[in-house]
DNA sequence: CAGGTGAGTTCAATAAAGCAACCCTCAAGA
DNA sequence: TCTTGAGGGTTGCTTTATTGAACTCACCTG
């Protein structure tokens, strides 16, 4: 299949992806999350055949979103767990799972509720401005060039287009 | 190959997956938010295929997630336009962007900045309690079965734990 | 020592990704 | 009229990823 890399793009969306966007993968951080940390466990709840599931723990092994630690020497055994920036992706996927609530929503209502420890409330995940608080929308932001814009793969036109100004 | 679909597992993450999980899904997404309508304009911004492209907008359309809009008659000829739920989806994809810029850095700093129009001020899309507004984290979040949740694939192992009171 | 467990690896079959070339409709120019 | 060009795809072929099932290997338990 030969998929293409977004590695060589400049665009945050495409590196993040090039570590977490492949079929699979969300769900086995989302798995490591809710305390499956064992290679067989993972393999029968999500149903995902073993030697992608190698891979894919590898790969996130690699990328340093999960850590594999030997819980006992004779024989070898490890246990995976989330590095932090894993912990720092699972906020992100209950995001991505408030959207499927809403605009997949499954016969007989969602199959999660999350409650929020520190205020004690069941919740829905929203994406909040860092600076005032408040929801932000698709409307109310405005994408600029930061320092590392540039034109290339994955932004192509967009870069050309900011050059003239127009959007 | 014939990819295992997300569709039957009782979890919003596997749902939304099935509708934006492909690759090259999200950046299409990110495309058409950024101001790319035409077919032209996307595949030679992102470089991808021109027949998996068809795919990935028919897909998207099929799934409610972007309009197909003719704006012109003979010959006939077609922009793509975020419908509710693709615009809804935009703020999940710069919370992932804001984890891309932290934990995938590119060399020259991040290539976009976000500017909060509400506020006037640039930020970091933040993921937060609806209840209380404080961002939250993995660790201060629990997951309970909701109303939907049943064993299945995506879910064998977890309802079986949650069943004996584990985890 | 038979059977089980954890953590993979190997292998064949098949479906998707990629690339390039082609097609169709219409408009405008020479 | 003939050609060129844009927009929006389709067709065909090759390469690669995914699947599913079987197999391995090292150890533990009864």
């Amino acid at each position: 299949m030969q998929r293409t890399s977004f590695a060589e793009m400049h665009c945050s969306i495409g590196q993040s992806l090039e570590r977490v966007g492949e079929w699979w993968t969300p769900l086995i951080v989302r798995d490591i999350h809710l305390g499956l940390h064992r290679f067989d466990d993972i393999a029968e709840n999500l149903g995902i055949s073993r030697n992608l599931l190698t891979r894919r723990l590898g790969a996130l092994v690699t990328d340093g979103i999960v850590e594999r630690r030997a819980y006992q020497e004779r024989p070898p055994r490890h246990e995976y767990h989330l590095s932090e920036s894993g912990r720092e992706l699972v906020p992100v996927l209950m995001a991505l799972m408030a959207w499927g609530d809403k605009w997949a929503t499954l016969e007989g209502g969602p199959p999660v509720r999350l409650v929020h420890q520190t205020c004690g409330t069941e919740f829905t995940p929203r994406v909040c401005c860092s600076a005032c608080g408040e929801p932000v929308t698709s409307a109310d932001v405005t994408a600029l060039p930061g320092p590392g814009a540039a034109s290339g793969p994955g932004t192509r036109v967009l870069a050309r287009r900011s050059a003239i100004g127009d959007h």
